[in-house]
DNA sequence: ATTAGCACTCGACCGAGCTGAGTGCTAACG
DNA sequence: CGTTAGCACTCAGCTCGGTCGAGTGCTAAT
């Protein structure tokens, strides 16, 4: 949804190296920047009046504004932007070298992932966010059926990338263990090697008339199987740190904080989030996404920024991992302690 | 940790009228009540001037107090505690008809509990809290080690409740279906039955020792297997609502908010309630508990209460689930649908 | 024992006035 | 012609004093 980064071109060096001050400045701290500041804060040797015009122009062409009538500019969502997409190299690369997160190996990936978004958010003191991977391009790796009491069978289904799915099927009469042997041989035999997504109803269907044994059972706990294996549905999301936001003056006013952390406790919203960073990064290969203020949908988040990364396990899976701030968030920092997460999450699990 | 309430005796009739009178009042409105508004409020015909001399006493007594000079009062935690031990049963009873929770049946207790959260927290307009049932005490029901690939091994382990854990275990070298048969045959004889928490050092190594076979493999294997026993430290502390708290202005203000939120993000405090809740509900047999102010440890939650039950499903499982809100909290409504919550979790996983 | 009355306290609210940061415009300057 | 100095103007934020109203404590009368 970012826009195409406007061209250079249309700024020329002074207005650029002005607005860069202007926005330095207010990422700094968080209030308006006047004319008088800048003519000192920069090397250019302008007189505030000059600047002053300046920034009127860059008003008028939509990077800055007034909050009020005669009080200093602040950056627009276009300002932002164009920070973000032309200017900010050289310091982010100096961070990036610096920070030394550190992740502990743990057994669940579960765990790495929350582990993962408490770094963040206690590394930048913004809020972080990391979703678990989609698994439904995965292929099936092992499947099998077991007896635990007499009413009910125990399906534990094994996929790729060493995902593990249980389910708990009762069964109306009892089911004698042959059965099951036999079940298990056709499940596997039939299933095994496909993606998730392969396995749909029309196959399951197929799979009853070939089972050659045609009691409800069976047919019923094919498709508790069935069902299992496409309850893939379990997208969690970790959020640390939400309490992060309220050390940002302009997000802690007037009830945004309370929507913006509400956001965080409903899923949906945040997966659109998720879910739009994934499909931007499939397409543009770009390792990381800004997204600035009106850039994202969910009107909560209008104030905010979020930064998003999407990781990939070796097998295919792929998740999103956030950071959500003011959208004067330090740019810089939040997208060099990503990319440090994001290298180390690489050394873990696909160097092996 | 709540002291035991005050003999009633204490108090003459009269005096209790106005500290309900004050209570009641106080609730509703959040703002300190003056003795005019009693002298109206209540059925009893005395002046304000009466009810101000009852009202010093009781201040003095310890059950309310003011905020500033000359201002109205407040009742402290005393005065809340006075007032839930003895003065709520019949609104109570009321509401608790009215209210009609209805949580639909999932797959997985899980599902139920997160459902439940949400359902307390949209229903009360404070903040809910739920733990998942602690197991350790809950016996082994099935255990079965699979060959997925060859150099890992998945361990499945099913205790009642049929909560169900895994394990992948990577082994160094490949291992042999039969190796695997055998210990499937041993681990079952010797653990099958037994209590989690009977599943200790000891036995494992005696287990090893009976094993027969010594490669390091096996070992390590038991070890996992193990290992994946005793991991029940997987207390999964859910929340709901937590914004609800900004309904509250006398939590609003100065951080409290915050502090709050931080502690809802934070387990090991929430543990701390679960577990005095749970432990405390064990000796005492009474369904529900009621923790105001100080009589928790966190300091952040010196100004909320927290009205706590524990519930029980059919295997022993024991979990807590919990309302939080400010001290004025509407004590009969969040106690009420409590109790008809509980009632419906007895349904759902009791009566079957 | 209860009540009416009175003086007093104190937070909340309101408007006035001041200050300082910042602007836009104009005229002068190199 | 771009740059600058100067000036009038704007406006948010702060402080100050005054008023208001709710509420209390105390005393004297019932």
């Amino acid at each position: 949804m970012p826009k195409e980064a406007p061209r250079i071109a249309e700024l020329d060096d002074r207005k650029v190296k002005i607005l860069v001050a202007v926005i330095r400045n207010y990422l700094e701290t968080g209030e308006p920047v006047g004319s008088r500041t800048i003519s000192k804060y920069t090397d250019l040797k302008l007189s505030s009046a000059t600047i002053r015009n300046e920034m009127s122009d860059l008003e008028e062409m939509g990077y800055i504004f007034q909050p009020h009538t005669s009080s200093g500019r602040i950056p627009t969502d276009k300002g932002y932007r164009f920070y973000v997409d032309n200017l900010m190299s050289e310091k982010e690369r100096e961070i990036q070298e610096k920070e030394e997160l550190i992740i502990e190996k743990a057994d669940k990936l579960e765990e790495v992932l929350k582990q993962a978004a408490k770094l963040l958010a206690a590394n930048t003191n913004y809020t972080a966010l990391v979703s678990t991977p989609e698994t439904h391009r995965n292929k099936l790796k092992f499947l099998q059926l077991s007896k635990v009491e007499k009413d009910s069978v125990l399906a534990v289904i094994v996929v790729e990338g060493n995902i593990i799915k249980n389910k708990m099927i009762h069964t109306e009469e009892e089911i004698d263990e042959d059965t099951i042997l036999k079940l298990n041989l056709l499940l596997n035999t039939h299933l095994n090697g496909l993606s998730l997504e392969e396995i749909n109803l029309g196959l399951i269907t197929l799979l009853k008339e070939r089972a050659g044994i045609h009691t409800e059972i069976v047919s019923s706990v094919i498709d508790a199987v069935a069902d299992a294996i496409r309850a893939d549905e379990d997208l969690e999301i970790y959020t640390s740190g939400a309490t992060n936001i309220f050390k940002y003056p302009e997000l802690t006013d007037s009830g945004k904080a309370t929507d913006i952390i509400n956001t965080f406790e409903n899923k949906e919203e945040l997966e659109k989030i998720v879910n739009t960073s994934l499909s931007e990064n499939n397409a543009g290969r770009k390792e990381m996404q800004v997204y600035i203020g009106k850039e994202m949908s969910s009107p909560a988040m209008q104030d905010c920024s979020v930064v998003t990364a999407t990781y990939e396990l070796g097998d295919g899976m792929r998740g999103t991992i956030g950071i959500v701030g003011p959208k004067r968030m330090d740019y810089e920092k939040a997208m060099g302690t990503m990319k440090s997460l994001m290298n180390q999450l690489d050394e873990i699990y696909n160097k092996k």
